[in-house]
DNA sequence: GTCTATATAAAGATAGAC
DNA sequence: GTCTATCTTTATATAGAC
């Protein structure tokens, strides 16, 4: 019943949350292990028990800084871009930059790939990810369209979700295909994106 | 040792088979095990080591049927339709087949999320899946531009893969999204699809 | 906050009878 | 082809000392 929200970690805490996200991200909910996280940060399994007395409390918490910080990105994005167009384009580029590095998958994609062999809790967080990003996304474009700057015609809520799920996708398949899909996330984003331009 | 190819299975090892993809589109590689295929079957634990004798040969399997069947799929798309318009709606309703039923996720698109926690024959066969689709697509796509009914200045692979991957990610986005994602994956497909038309 | 020791259950797999 | 019985290892979790 500790460390149930990810704004009070204690270091030791904060270091399990980020190595539990990398596992997260590379085998998924039931791809890892406390023991791998104990291997990884080198301490015992116990000790982690302690910070965290279940998975599931760990997961939740590992999904709840997530979506905090990404919810901080889109803030940041906010605060340095104007347009619509540019706000879409650097929304692709946090999408790069997750898979860039590591060819890591998004952790909600990840999770909501596994939606039915995760806890309730961490499903219902999963959820609330897509659904802000959703949201997000159509309010950008629907702000555009209303600036003059995106095509009018085009349905915001659907292109919302095609640049999302396009994104999302390109994770996995692009880890999958291993290689054989050559521009990252990012370029595909921007196919959807100047696509949109009016 | 037994049971090596999908084109040889007896009809009980079918029926293992059909559970065991089942259980995998729903929760993954390591979301399932042999006794969630024996209670659903009926059966004990050791008859399926009868017929699979590790985890890692039966998803294999699994995965080598999907292909094929898919593969199969493919062929009746071109034998159907003439037009690449026409082929292109068709491919990305065999998604909407897929994931309309219970919201399953395409299996390949599920085991490419868990590449790095699957045997390393099960990622191989899946790799292989990926880069059959994106061939096929890329195909299409410029056939449908050489007879003058797609636009001749996309790029037909970047398109191909904004296909696939829209598609992918669409399922995993609506099963984690939890109904917020209205349309299917096939009608965000014609979002894709549409743009192509000349 | 970390440890050793331990409990409990599940997973993957094998041996051998029917 | 299926079963009972069994083995081994791992995963999740707890108790209690330091």
């Amino acid at each position: 019943m500790k460390n149930r929200h990810f704004s009070e970690l204690s270091p030791a805490a904060e270091r399990l949350v980020d190595v539990a996200q990398a596992l997260l991200q590379r085998a998924g909910y039931n791809g890892f292990s406390y023991e791998d996280i104990a291997r990884e940060v080198g301490i015992k399994k116990p000790s982690i028990h302690h910070h965290f007395p279940t998975k599931a409390e760990l997961v939740a918490v590992v999904t709840q800084r997530y979506m905090h910080r990404f919810a901080e990105a889109l803030r940041g994005i906010e605060t340095q871009h104007d347009g619509a167009l540019e706000r879409l384009l650097a929304y692709a580029e946090l999408f790069e930059q997750t898979y860039g590095a590591q060819r890591q998958l998004c952790l909600c994609g990840m999770l909501g790939a596994e939606a039915d062999a995760v806890p309730a809790e961490v499903a219902h967080e999963v959820q609330q990810f897509f659904k802000a990003n959703l949201r997000w996304l159509t309010d950008v474009i629907e702000s555009g369209q209303q600036q003059g700057r995106l095509r009018p015609e085009v349905n915001a809520s659907t292109h919302a979700q095609l640049l999302l799920c396009a994104l999302e996708g390109a994770m996995v398949v692009g880890r999958a295909a291993g290689g054989a899909v050559h521009p990252g996330p990012a370029a595909l984003g921007r196919a959807v994106i100047v696509s949109l331009e009016a």
